[in-house]
DNA sequence: AAATGCTTTGCAACCGATTGCACCATTTTT
DNA sequence: AAAAATGGTGCAATCGGTTGCAAAGCATTT
């Protein structure tokens, strides 16, 4: 099917090292040689494969890329970043999409029979011990949305989602609300419980503002007009954190659902701040996330790892800001 | 790094190729052989390197993806059924996001360079010679959205994008609009250029019904607003075939700045069916193209390629159908 | 002109697997 | 009991490259 490095050195008169010193960079060629094995390679239509040299070197560039979440619009943006940012490096993205599986051994197999030299686990659900199976692996890892603190042994790169809660609460109390609610993503996931966990810090120090708390089954649409249908029916606070901007969406669907206004009736924050919460439909006031610092921290990380793969681990967090729109009611 | 087939061999006390065979389905070993080979595995963790046996064997299942359409939503949908329907099947999808680069060129060296097995086109705006030139370079190829007729070398699957353009204006005319547009994609894209043959086409059995036709710049939201509000401008027509419901999404978006009101003032028909265009925000009456059948029948066609490569090509067309919603007035 | 040092080159082993072939040990057939 | 068929195993070559090493080429120095 391929031209192979043995024809081109046929056909240019040379050795088979010349050829691949000449495909190598850095190493060493004449000129005169060098212009004979590019003239035969151009002539044949030679390109050199990846995945033999891989064997030899242990590098095959390609990097792992774990998800679970392809329901979140976010992710549409995530992906596309991602693979932006990796091809401009010179790295393929080899995509596993883990909907239906948290058991991290099934991606490990999978991954080193394929020889990836990194895996970015980009994933605010999954626990700190599915970006741990690949380190323990001897896989280099970067767990993007992750938590930080908790598994120092691998890189993260995300934000502070305790502070985002915090925020978020600061938010709400600052417009005066009189009650308020938090409406997180899977009760399992650690961002969910993060953001909670800085909500309910912060609203310690307001202890007259009566705090429930409820849990979507999943960051998606579907779930956040769901959990809200179910906190309408009974006695709904005057605002809420949603965990995330789709979670919101679906949370002001069920709003509309009850003829209330986002903003007057009810007070709606959500988080990460993607291209749809800027529909007028939408118009969504939320947190806004470094989408794009982040991924390029995780791939910029992943690239160091290459060269230093003991590297001390780091966490790479970014701050986060409220983006005011139209579904929370103005400061007094 | 990894364990290698050699050392499993050691502590089995069998020869390499008796390793080998135990895991190559349907090769001749003992059942006392294998459970040596087996238990020998299973202690060293061994799994087999795919890249070093692709080697010999050819074939790498490794299947490239490649899209140019990282912002219309509908994509997050077909990565996941894609990367879903390709790890079933035991494949792996190498990712190409072509967003700023349509010479196919490139991608197809990078992706021999890879070995990949196949490669799956997935986009309705890159030109047939795209797909093509894979299919020269020796790549068996899917394209997923693709045009029929123009490039017969190439297996197509999808949908009839003139037969849709015919049923949005019935469905328009039978609503009795007294005007209507074409609201396309992309002027160069076939899935844009097709749509509207067919909605000319069928308008032509109406001629007292005056047809205006635009295309926007991008499948997006942005594209479809923009392109909306120019219209909007002008003298706009009572009702509109949006190529797409991203588009269709982004026009509403316009009427709402307008003040006016899909359905009773304007009328607004899409294509794609997405799990968006459901919410209540948007409520879009839409043409249903079956993305999970198009993409179970690409992956199906792509492994029947790996065992015919000189498969003759086909086109699997899907019928599309009318989801009726809010957004055209009622049949009278 | 010989000695020195540096760059370039080819040989051959190796990366981790697969596989055609020959050989051997069992069964089965006669 | 001998002959034939069968199934299992290991050897060694191979896939498409890379790389340590030694020899060769060349220019510079003395």
């Amino acid at each position: 099917m391929g031209v192979t490095l043995k024809e081109v050195a046929a056909l240019a008169g040379v050795s088979r090292s010349a050829v691949s010193r000449t495909f190598t960079p850095g190493a060493s060629v004449s000129a005169k040689t060098r212009a004979k094995v590019e003239k035969a390679a151009k002539e044949l239509g030679y390109s050199p494969n990846a995945l033999a040299s891989s064997l030899t070197t242990g590098r095959t560039k390609l990097i792992g890329l774990i998800s679970n979440n392809f329901h979140n619009p976010i992710f549409l943006e995530v992906f596309d970043q991602f693979t932006r940012a990796l091809q401009e490096r010179g790295l393929r993205p080899l995509i596993v999409n883990l909907t239906d599986e948290t058991e991290p051994a099934n991606s490990v197999r999978m991954l080193r029979q394929y020889s990836v030299d990194a895996v970015i686990v980009a994933s605010s659900t999954l626990p700190p011990s599915f970006a741990k199976a690949f380190h323990d692996a001897g896989v280099p890892v970067v767990h993007t949305f992750g938590r930080s603190a908790t598994s120092p042994e691998v890189h993260v790169v995300g934000i502070d989602n305790v502070e985002c809660g915090r925020m978020a609460a600061r938010e709400l109390v600052a417009r005066g609300y009189a009650s308020v609610g938090y409406l997180g993503g899977p009760v399992d996931a650690t961002s969910a419980l993060d953001r909670q966990r800085g909500f309910i810090e912060e609203m310690a120090n307001h202890p007259r503002i009566p705090v429930s708390h409820s849990f979507a089954g999943a960051y998606s649409f579907e779930a956040g007009r769901a959990e809200m249908l179910r906190l309408l029916a009974g006695d709904p606070a005057q605002a809420y954190f949603c965990g995330d901007d789709i979670l919101s969406i679906g949370a002001l669907s069920a709003l509309a659902d009850h003829g209330l206004k986002p903003g007057s009736d009810i007070g709606i924050i959500g988080l990460n701040d993607m291209e749809m919460s800027r529909w007028e439909y939408i118009n969504l006031t939320t947190i806004h996330q470094p989408i794009k610092q982040i991924i390029t921290a995780s791939v910029d990380l992943v690239e160091e790892m290459l060269k230093t793969p003991d590297r001390y681990p780091e966490a790479r967090i970014f701050p986060c800001r409220v983006i005011e729109r139209g579904t929370l009611r103005p400061h007094p």
